[in-house]
DNA sequence: GTACGTGCAAATGATTTGCGTTAAG
DNA sequence: CTTAACGCAAATCATTTGCACGTAC
């Protein structure tokens, strides 16, 4: 995979930003340092970056979302004002795939949580 | 809501099909009961029960997926032949919550979690 | 220099909308 | 009877694709 601005551009945008971006955000700021790119270039960068496991893709109420934290962790979205926050647990994680280990004969490799509630401001 | 000849047989099959059907499947298989309904009344008629709390809206891998049965339950997805089995543990569910309503000041209503594995055919 | 990536425009696919007609209650 | 829902076609929106040109390495 090669480093062009493009791409470079796309990551340093997901490592600042913790709001777990869309493609249009993540376009729409981009373009503002290189004001040529296209929304297709951005589409096609975001998969390359996914398959070489630089960020994460995940999809909430239907809408892709990235971002450039790896370690696994849950979602919480307030349903109220729509932000995301991030729930890091590694006990939670560790539970859940006990939990299925002991329940049945599946080979767990990763999990994906959402948690639907209001925020410390919306409640 | 008019319990109407489409909506009744959307639900019927989604009530004896436990394999999360997209839209298109859903589709598919009520057109050969009522051969004149478009994907349009099919889309319609999901929202509708979604809003109205008879079925159950999934999103995976950015594919929109339904389901009939309604008590909180968790996913695993076989990445190999991509089966969707349901996991219900009411342990992981309260253990997830308290863990959450110890750690936050957020109030959690639902949440949604998909596991990725390899099912026991697959393994 | 070569292969991979970009930008553009067009294609595809999913979902939504508007509207005249039909049927549920 | 009245209003919500249907069927159809067109519109919209997200995402993908093909291809000539550009650039990272």
């Amino acid at each position: 995979m090669k480093y062009t601005n493009q791409r470079v551009a796309i990551l340093d945008f997901l490592k600042d930003n913790f709001n777990h971006p869309t493609v249009e955000e993540i376009f729409e700021t981009v373009k503002q340092k290189l004001p040529r790119i296209t929304k297709a270039t951005v589409y096609k960068n975001l998969k390359i970056l996914v398959a070489n496991g630089l960020i994460k893709e995940v999809n909430i109420k239907g809408v892709s979302r990235f971002e450039a934290k790896m370690e696994p962790h849950h979602h919480i979205i307030c349903t109220s004002c729509g932000k995301i926050l991030d729930f890091k647990s590694k006990e939670l994680i560790d539970y859940a795939l006990k939990m299925i280990e002991n329940q049945t004969e599946i080979i767990i490799d990763s999990a994906e949580t959402t948690f639907f509630g209001r925020c410390e401001i919306c409640e």
